[in-house]
DNA sequence: CTATGATATTGATGCTCGTCAATATCGATG
DNA sequence: CATCGATATTGACGAGCATCAATATCATAG
């Protein structure tokens, strides 16, 4: 199903260490220290996960690859380094689906003006 | 924190069964069988979300407790029953601290035009 | 007060997941 | 090939959670 996406994106979401991945890249505040990263490009390598949160290496390449694979971020291997970019259209994508699967569309049908209880 | 709440809201939106019970109080499709809820209101009570979802009266409990607790719906005991109500308020505000956390706030710096790899 | 319907709580169980240490893989460089 | 830096994988552990059965609470009608 579709929508288990905007599910696996919402628990991806929901992890205060990927959240905190999420703000880094999103803000582009990483001063990484991987030689092939432009700085326009506002990415990191795995290596600048562990120093800006502490995180155990491999526990800051599990969290990124989960998040690569819910695409609310992409990564590129660039020789030694494993890049990872922020991508805005999952983020977008997923406010659009919060909004239009759990806000009326419609709206609501006109309420009597006493109230009821 | 303030940023716990997202955090939760979003821990709550990512289960199954949380976000169909939204879906259903969203779309205002519940035939309630409480007497105390208007159509306009677009309620329900626990014994509505049991038959729409299959769960067991417990575990329909259990989650709209934990929904109200972070805001997503509101609850109102109205005599034996406790009735529910979605809350669009919050659905907003999640929508919008997503975007304004994830998103690039200011536009970004200017790339060079001929990329970089 | 008693009975009944509606919901909340408790206890238990199985599963998922976040985390790290240890180890393996992989690219670049001599 | 041998080495080194960067990342991925494996294995294990503990915490949290979704779920249900059983039971308790609570409101209302009689």
């Amino acid at each position: 199903m579709d929508h288990d996406i905007v599910l696996a994106q919402l628990a991806a979401l929901a992890d205060p260490s990927r959240f905190h991945i999420l703000q880094l890249l999103a803000r582009g505040s990483v001063a990484t220290s991987c030689e092939r990263i432009e700085a326009f490009e506002n990415g990191c390598c795995v290596g600048d996960v562990v120093a800006e949160t502490g995180l155990s290496q491999p526990t800051a390449s599990h969290h990124l690859k989960a998040l690569e694979k819910v695409h609310l971020v992409r990564r590129e291997v660039r020789g030694p380094w494993t890049c990872y970019f922020p991508n805005p259209e999952a983020i977008e994508e997923v406010t659009a689906r919060l909004r239009s699967e759990l806000l009326p569309s419609a709206p609501r049908v006109d309420a009597p003006q006493g109230g009821c209880c």
